[in-house]
DNA sequence: CTGCAATTTCAGAAATTCCTGAAAAGTCAG
DNA sequence: CTGACTTTTCAGGAATTTCTGAAATTGCAG
């Protein structure tokens, strides 16, 4: 791997911090690779970049578009595949949360709602099943949050982000408003 | 492992799941056994229950205590240590923030901040610096918003989450009464 | 078609991770 | 202290994952 300093840091970080979470050193490198890279990459300059076999790379190519993280992309006048990752850092968020949900918590929920179905044979079926339900529970307001949340503009999702916590006080000021509201009308 | 069928799959599942995000399946059926556990339960009882060397889940339940998902609990009466979940699944949803923020995010950031001070020696340093200073931004973003909502008591993040994306028309709506109100005021 | 360049597949080698049993270390009642 | 009980450590075997080179497949220009 003859890179610059600087890149060769970033890349190895991300193979580093891949194997951490399920996925293997060399897609992380891969990804960072193109990450950082000003143009599209074929897969023998990524080869060269990161000192790995052509059918390594190969897979890692592979698995990266299944997670829609690189896209192929046709150069003119060039027969090889070109890739590259959405320029976008708020698109990439999206794409991750995306893929991570369907991959981990989609697959939870529903062995989650399954095994609630059942009826407990035990009184220690009995009890799992009330704290399957809590999980269950959670998750699900997660999701639903998460599934209203995604569609808001980038914008406006930052100015969020941008409020934090004091959206909590907003939100409380807006009730009480709303409650007196009410009482006014009430009395 | 002969456990009631229900707590069995649930018990498996977690174990597949653990494997598709770094921790090693015996970990997660531990974590999942005790988390449907009405009681602490033993190493012992571990062992039994899911049939692995007294060894593996040694090292398994060391592994769930420094990511604070399981805590030894003493049993008066008894030597051995028994070991639970923390009851309140937003309590667990805290720490797992927690630590995942911990082992992933901040060394991330930290190697980020530190390639961002370099001097780049050329034009391709110059522009991965560019595209690293935008994951940075994102991520710092990101972990500013976490913070300070982590502050808020369970309660009032639950009556957030079930806003969802309603809170952005309510952040707007805010936005139009304060500058109507600036208006007011200027004119 | 044909031939060549590019890519993918896949069997097995290499590397890594996981798990176990045996031994060591720790803990506490008597 | 001693001895029984419990937990931890760790070397090395088992299992799994990753990676490679060779062969097969694909795609396309001529």
């Amino acid at each position: 791997m003859q890179l610059p300093p600087l890149i060769q840091a970033f890349v190895l970080h991300f193979g580093e911090m891949g194997s951490r979470w399920g996925i293997n050193r060399t897609v992380g490198q891969i990804y960072a690779l193109l990450y950082v890279s000003p143009a599209p990459l074929n897969a023998d300059q990524i080869v060269e970049a990161l000192g790995v076999s052509r059918s390594n790379v190969s897979m890692g190519l592979r698995e990266l578009q299944g997670w829609n993280l690189v896209r192929a992309k046709h150069v003119p006048d060039d027969r090889r595949d070109h890739f590259t990752t959405p320029g976008d850092v708020w698109e990439i968020l999206r794409v991750l949360a995306e893929e991570r949900k369907k991959r981990e918590v989609d697959p939870t929920l529903s062995v989650l709602r399954e095994l609630l179905m059942q009826a407990p044979a035990s009184e220690a079926e009995r009890h799992a099943q009330a704290r399957m339900a809590e999980m269950h529970g959670l998750i699900e307001q997660l999701t639903n949050w998460y599934e209203d949340v995604k569609k808001l503009e980038t914008e406006r999702l930052a100015q969020l982000l941008a409020l934090g916590s004091r959206v909590a006080r907003l939100v409380e000021a807006t009730e009480k408003v709303v409650s007196l509201g009410r009482r006014k009308k009430k009395d």
